[in-house]
DNA sequence: TTACATATT
DNA sequence: AATAT
DNA sequence: GTAA
């Protein structure tokens, strides 16, 4: 699946490996591929390669991605922030191959260029974000966060969403969406900046990837800006974080502030899995007439927003029953 | 034959 | 094109 | 690759 991501076309197997991760929850012995035909997303394709790894042990077309020295090259290079499958087969066809093959290639980029690449720095960072993050210190993280949050503005909630929120013992990165509820989020305009700018000042955020520039303060076609309804992106920051002492590791943090009226729609859109976004977003459109995303629910038909205030509600408005975070793990 | 999620930078 | 879920 |  990976090799399909990396190569591009991965479209074709993504749904059919998510319902296979899916019967991971509840394991049962496979003997044929008669014993899948009622899971949705496999079709002959898929039996005859759950019929051939019954057989030999193991798959054709895997081993062949496996054994791929630029498989493994591709993969290495897209753990790098800001290398992606495009960027990552460019340089591997440009001759890298190695972490230090890219130092070099960098270097002599910013030498030529007489500007940083800013890829030196996702070099150096590399390592430290490749681990994954445990439980404990995405609770620690969040709670040294949400003390410095207190100390500009107090009155805020906060949910940690991501792979956390959906259980996993270990997490990639730390996402967290914060709202006050009840309050203009006129008023709360620039806490994401804010916030980012203290949590520099304290040392703790290392680097600021992304600041999302809340320039959409109202479209010129707008009409109704009277209307208190913050339509509004929402307002994200993509950094790095790291505790002050010895042993710690920079790890990635997203801290994203919705306006109050959408908060329960930005918790459901940051908790993920993708996957899961992807069916609740065709589950939307299809069945429901509506265009769902962590900024609100719409209709369709006149783009007049649909506002929930519980999670409860957001799969109340989509005719769904509701889903529990731990549910929402199917990922390719 | 067509769609496959969608937003921001 | 890369990032986020 | 699968489903409508
Ligand atoms: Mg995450
Ligand atoms: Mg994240």
């Amino acid at each position: 699946m990976h090799w399909r991501f990396l190569e591009g076309g991965e479209l074709s197997y993504s749904r059919s490996i998510s319902w296979c991760k899916c019967c991971t929850a509840y394991p049962r012995v496979v003997r044929s591929s008669k014993e899948v035909v009622d899971l949705p997303g496999l079709g002959p394709k898929l039996f005859k390669m759950i019929d051939e790894f019954l057989k030999d042990g193991e798959i054709k077309e895997a081993r062949r991605a496996i054994n791929s020295p630029r498989f493994g090259v591709l993969s290495l290079f897209s753990t790098i922030y800001g290398i992606g499958p495009s960027t990552a087969r460019r340089l591997y066809d440009q001759g890298n191959r190695t972490f230090e093959d890219l130092e070099r290639y960098y270097n002599e980029w910013e030498r030529k260029n007489g500007k940083p690449s800013g890829m030196r720095e996702a070099l150096v960072l590399r390592d430290d974000l490749a681990q994954k993050i445990p439980r404990a210190e995405v609770e620690e993280m969040v709670e040294a966060i949400c003390k410095h949050l207190d100390s500009i503005q107090e009155g805020f909630q906060h949910t940690m969403c991501g792979g956390y929120r959906r259980g996993k013992e270990y997490s990639n990165d730390v996402d967290i969406v914060f709202s006050r509820p009840g309050i203009d989020p006129k008023q709360d305009r620039g806490m994401c900046q804010a916030l980012v700018t203290r949590l520099q000042e304290a040392g703790l955020v290392t680097h600021v990837m992304l600041l999302s520039s809340f320039t959409s303060q109202h479209s010129p076609f707008s009409r109704f800006s009277t209307s208190s309804q913050g339509i509004d992106t929402l307002d994200t920051a993509l950094t790095v974080f790291k505790f002050h002492g010895e042993g710690r590791v920079h790890r990635r943090l997203d801290l994203i502030f919705a306006p109050w009226n959408v908060y329960w729609t930005a918790v459901v859109g940051w908790t993920g899995s993708t996957q899961f976004e992807r069916d609740l977003r065709i589950w939307a459109k299809q069945e429901r007439g509506m265009k769902f995303d962590c900024s609100g629910i719409t209709r369709v038909h006149n783009s007049e927003q649909v506002f929930v205030h519980s999670e409860e509600e957001v799969f109340q408005v989509l005719g769904l029953p509701w889903i529990d975070p731990t549910m929402r793990n199917a990922n390719a």
